[in-house]
DNA sequence: GTATCTTTTTGATATAGATCAGCCACAGAT
DNA sequence: ATCTGTGGCTGATCTATATCAAAAAGATAC
């Protein structure tokens, strides 16, 4: 399980994990594990559990799984198995329709939960692309929904979870039913900063794992407008740009830029 | 409980509740009744349910509660406390920034469920507003929580209506990314129609209930852009409207304006 | 029934962002 | 070191939609 608390966590990787080998070839390989003592707990588990409910919950993890640049985690029309909580890595959600539409739904990194999608018709409405290597905890989602009888906290996780995402769609729907392309760039790079902020990286350096162009399709852009709106902050003295390296200068213009402007006195 | 099953339903309302009276001159009061003869069950409650658990879910609506035309049902900053399925009426839910921005982030119709944005923190973080008279059945959280610990089906349930809200989100997403004013309104009046159409009205005829300022901003457009939308597809003999009434006229062109005039098949 | 307010329509104009196009920078292969 | 391909930057246009404005049509109040 998991999700973002606004805490920053200390940062490294792998703390249960000698399990690191690479056993088979294949682009995604499994490895049988446990959270209990794995450094994301803080922000896949439910908070205050009891020991007894900790170790029901190790349960919840079948395998881990491991998923290479550019591979698919699942893909729309799959059948609908298992939600995936990300331990290393960067993906991007997307759908593509028929008729060759194509949109970015998300972004998420480690900490984060995917697969939500696929619980109305049990099947994925989406694909979850890898943007780099990337190893994820597999949860079977009947396991999940048996264990939140049992254990209310977990059960109410599954449920802010779920509600979390809603609410973040509500911010990407005002984003992009409202927002000029500077201020969805400027609402962008604050988020992913934050974001990464609460996993113990800095506060104004990123590594952007997406191309201009998937930047775009989140934002409702075209590349050339992300890579102009880019080259405007850098004049502005706001950020510096050196390819997908990202070093935020001015933090407050960024958030002036997304409250239109107005200073935050409210 | 509820959700959008595709089967139309009968039309007609009210099936058990002669309670129907006006008490208290409140603009929003309350009723005690139950949802197993309630007509609308076949879109809230999880289908397939043992005698002894509808018994059960009887006891999820805590009570009944109107809401006027132009109030909400629930604001921004609230504290959650219950869901609410829509017995009658039409609301819109609609987020509202301290710098003014504000974006409607959906329309709900009876047979629908709200308030799962305020899961993630005890908070509303929307507005959900009655766009004409409208009954609800308020469902405490904690409730339902309780009950689907119990009851298999009904936790299933709770997980799909969530899921398939994440899911509608990915299609305005899309919809407000990818999509040209034609396009837009075309895919808003198809699915309407159809949410209508299974709730046993017109596949052709329908009455918004919201201004076309409303619409523009869930569509991301601005009103002016929406009426000149329609007199557009009025001109090219798509739908007739008069102010708020729409009749389409051709279902087969909407669906051809949104798969980008490419035919259907796949 | 008249006045007032809100909503809708339509026109004229402005503009943000798309589109088209060319070049450059960097990563990986040879 | 050179080649090759993908991704990124920037310039010159074009266009869909926003903006500004005014009037008509309904709704609500008096």
């Amino acid at each position: 399980m998991l999700e973002v608390t606004p805490e920053p966590l200390e940062r490294g990787r792998c703390a249960e994990a000698a399990s690191d080998s690479k056993i088979h070839p294949m682009n995604s390989h499994t490895i049988k594990v446990a959270c209990s003592n794995c450094n994301l707990r803080e922000l896949c588990m439910p908070m205050g559990l009891k020991a007894e409910e900790v170790d029901k919950i190790d349960e919840v993890v079948a395998v881990r799984r491991k998923v290479k640049r550019g591979t698919r985690l699942y893909a729309n029309g799959e059948k609908f198995v298992s939600l995936y909580a990300i331990r290393t890595g960067f993906f991007k959600t997307c759908i593509t329709t028929e008729d060759g539409r194509n949109q970015v739904t998300g972004f998420q990194m480690a900490g984060e939960i995917i697969g939500l999608d696929g619980i109305v018709k049990d099947l994925h409405t989406c694909d979850a692309v890898a943007l780099e290597d990337a190893e994820v905890c597999v949860m079977p989602f009947d396991r999940i929904e048996e264990l939140s009888r049992d254990v209310a906290a977990l059960q109410r996780h599954v449920h802010k979870i779920m509600s979390r995402e809603i609410v973040r769609e509500h911010g990407v729907m005002l984003l992009l039913g409202s927002m000029r392309a500077e201020e969805r760039l400027a609402a962008f790079l604050l988020n992913l900063v934050q974001r990464l902020h609460a996993r113990g990286f800095s506060q104004s350096e990123l590594l952007l794992r997406m191309t201009r162009e998937e930047i775009g399709s989140y934002l409702g852009l075209k590349l050339e407008t992300v890579s102009r709106t880019f080259s405007k902050f850098v004049e502005e003295g706001i950020v510096e740009v050196k390819q997908r390296h990202v070093r935020i200068l001015d933090t407050n213009a960024l958030k002036l830029i997304v409250n239109n402007n107005a200073p935050p006195c409210a």
